[in-house]
DNA sequence: TATATTAAAGACAATATACTCTTTTATATC
DNA sequence: GATATAAAAGAGTATATTGTCTTTAATATA
C-alpha cells in the first residue's frame, strides 16, 4: 500500500503533532528523540524528514536545542498531506490497480469502475484525517504509534 | 498496492478466462502467448504461472498443443483468489496501514478506525468480481487488459 | 569566542523485488 | 520410437527500496 518511508513519516508527523501542545519553551523535537521513540531507523527517518521539510510540512533548527516541528498546526495537516509528499498521490489517481500508463474514464482497466468508486473514498477518508485529531487519540491512549502501545503523557 | 507479480496474474488470468469460451478444441493456452499479448516479460510470467497451478488455480500441460489453462470455469474465480495466490489477503486483515505487529481491534494504530471499514469494502469488491464478467467486458472492448486496447475477439 | 548539539548532505551497504538465462523433463504428434 | 514443443526447475542478474556511515555546516548557549 504505502512504502516504509510513507509510514515512518506518518508516525513521526503524528509524534510531532502530540508533541505541539505540550512542550511550551521546546519547540524542536530532536530526529534521534523520534526514532528512539517509535523504533524508526535514525538514519533513515532523518532523510524522510529533510524531504518533508523541502515539502513545507516541517521546520528544521540544527544546533543545540534545535531539531523539527511542525510547518502548520497540526489541525491544518492531514494524513494525505503527508502520504502525497512521500509516495504522491497517485494510487488514488491514476497509478491504483493495474497501472496501465494513460489510463482512465475513456481506456478504463477491467477494474476500473469498481476501483473509481473506493479510490475517492480512499482518498476522503485520509484527507479528512487531521493531524491533531489522531495525535489526540494517541496521547489518550486509545490507539498506539509504535510497536507497543504508548503511555499517555 | 500490488506487487507487479500479481498485477500481472490478474491480467493473464483475465486472458485465459477470455480465451476458455472461445477455442474449442484448444483447451491450453502457450504461456509465450500471453506474455507477447499482454506484453509481460515471458520468464517472469512463467514463474508466476507456476505459482497459480501450485495453489491450484491453473492447470498445466507439456509438450506441443500444451500450455496453462484455468483449474475451474472462470465464473466461479474471482480476482480475490488470484491476488490471495500471489501476494496473499494479508493487506485486507492485519497488514494494511501502519503494519504494527498483532495489531488490531485491541491494538490499533492511529488509522484503524477509519481503515477497518474501507478494507472489508475493498476485499469484497474483489471478490464479487470473477474472470468472466471482465473477461467479457474485455471481449465487448469496454475495457482494455494491456497497454492498448484489445480488439474485440 | 569556544563548545556542544543537531541537522544537511551525500556516499555507501544491505535487502527485496523484478526480471533473465540455461538445463531438464514431459508428452502430443508424426 | 523420433521429434518438436512447451512447461518445470533453479541459478543468476538488474533495479529499486531500505538502511548505514561519515563528513560538513549551522547555531544556541555558556
Ligand atoms: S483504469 Fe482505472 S482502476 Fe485501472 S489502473 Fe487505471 S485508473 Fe486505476
Ligand atoms: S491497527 Fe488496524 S489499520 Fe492499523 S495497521 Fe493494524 S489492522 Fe491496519
Amino acid at each position: 500500500m504505502f512504502s516504509k518511508a510513507c509510514i515512518y513519516a506518518i508516525q513521526a508527523t503524528i509524534y510531532l503533532a502530540q508533541q505541539s501542545g505540550e512542550r511550551g519553551g521546546k519547540p524542536y523535537t530532536p530526529v534521534a528523540e523520534i526514532a528512539q521513540a517509535l523504533g524508526i531507523p535514525f538514519q533513515f527517518l532523518k532523510k524522510i524528514i529533510q524531504t518533508l521539510a523541502e515539502k513545507g510540512l516541517l521546520l528544521t533548527q540544527r544546533s543545540a536545542k534545535g531539531g523539527v516541528a511542525l510547518a502548520r498546526t497540526a489541525n491544518t495537516m492531514t494524513v494525505l498531506d503527508v502520504i502525497a509528499a512521500i509516495d504522491g498521490v497517485e494510487m488514488f489517481t491514476t497509478e491504483c490497480i493495474l497501472k496501465f500508463p494513460g489510463c482512465g474514464n475513456e481506456k478504463p482497466c477491467p477494474m476500473h469502475n469498481h476501483w473509481a468508486v473506493e479510490r475517492v473514498r480512499l482518498q476522503k477518508m485520509f484527507q479528512q484525517t487531521n493531524l491533531e485529531e489522531v495525535a489526540v487519540n494517541v496521547s489518550k491512549g486509545l490507539t498506539r504509534l509504535g510497536m507497543i502501545e504508548m503511555k499517555a503523557t
